[in-house]
DNA sequence: CGGTATCCCATTTGATACTG
DNA sequence: CAGTATCAAATGGGATACCG
């Protein structure tokens, strides 16, 4: 990745990308969703090589996402469980899933996303306005805060411009 | 990435992860969602080189997340713009920030998430059971589908009886 | 079992110069 | 402006051997 990325800094994507963009984090993160948990089940699951393993799990630790522990009886015998941070990733990854589904085409996974307690199948991840409408992705914007440099607040305001402009065209 | 990966082939999140898990993809995607178009704004923007930026625009071109389209005046403006796959990649942008913000730390990201119609603030991105209730990451769970092979079926029982065990021992 | 160390090759990246 | 071409450097990845 870039090291002088201007954006790199603020932006919760640009942070986010740097920690999991790496093609095996995520897939490190969806394995210890579907219960992995050992170094060994890791490995043979996702196909990894054990040098990139051993990197990958100790930057998922620091970062907080995983937790490491190892057994008392036996110190051969470690474990690594999702805590509460990369638990929360599960919005995410649902939302990965259901785009992935929707837009790269079908393929059989065979997971079903359920609610522990009733077993019902949970709904599409939902993007809701304030009033608990359902809103569309075309209906959303970005907009810049308070506390936006000029800069991005110009190339917000311009992206406004041109997605309106483009709709009253499509209307008209 | 591995190439001999055994669940690549069939898992959603494996395979958005092939395609936008190269830590500049989605930068280039939010990039657009943030009004850039030409060649050299994202060049500029992200501090991509451009090679690589090239690489990527093809690959999201050709996997329909931009389209690129030359101006018909003068051929050397070139635009690319989110088609409607890439605009539905909002969910994901938001729920990756979200995460961010809250478990990566304060960042002064300056960008508000509003509904274009009403200009209010989205709230955040929700994953609901099937009769619309809120649910916590902690109350979800994966469960094998009708078609799962035995040994993913295996695997969710076996996470889905530890967890269990979990929060038995957690309640007691 | 859960790594670490090492070697080696393939791919990716970044920088820069060049082109229509 | 929007790329191509080229090259050096870094990183990633596979295989294997070794260790507590």
């Amino acid at each position: 990745m870039s090291k002088s990325n201007p954006c790199q800094g603020n932006c919760p994507i640009a942070r986010v990308t740097a920690l999991l963009g790496d093609g095996w984090s995520l897939m490190i993160i969806r394995e210890a969703f579907l219960g992995s948990g050992k170094f060994n089940e890791f490995e043979r699951r996702l196909g990894i090589a054990r040098n990139i393993l051993t990197n990958r799990l100790r930057k998922l630790v620091g970062a907080g996402l995983l937790k490491r522990r190892e057994s008392e009886t036996d110190r051969r015998v470690v474990e690594y469980r999702l805590t509460a941070a990369g638990r929360a990733l599960f919005p995410v990854l649902i939302a990965l899933s259901q785009w992935s589904e929707q837009h790269l085409g079908d393929c059989s996974h065979s997971v079903r996303y359920v609610e522990r307690a009733t077993g019902e199948e949970i709904r599409p991840i939902r993007v809701v306005s304030a009033d608990g409408r359902e809103l569309d992705a075309g209906e959303l914007v970005m907009l810049p805060g308070p506390d936006a440099d000029p800069a991005l607040r110009a190339r917000l305001n311009a992206a406004l411009d041109q997605a309106g402009s483009e709709a009253a065209r499509a209307a008209s």
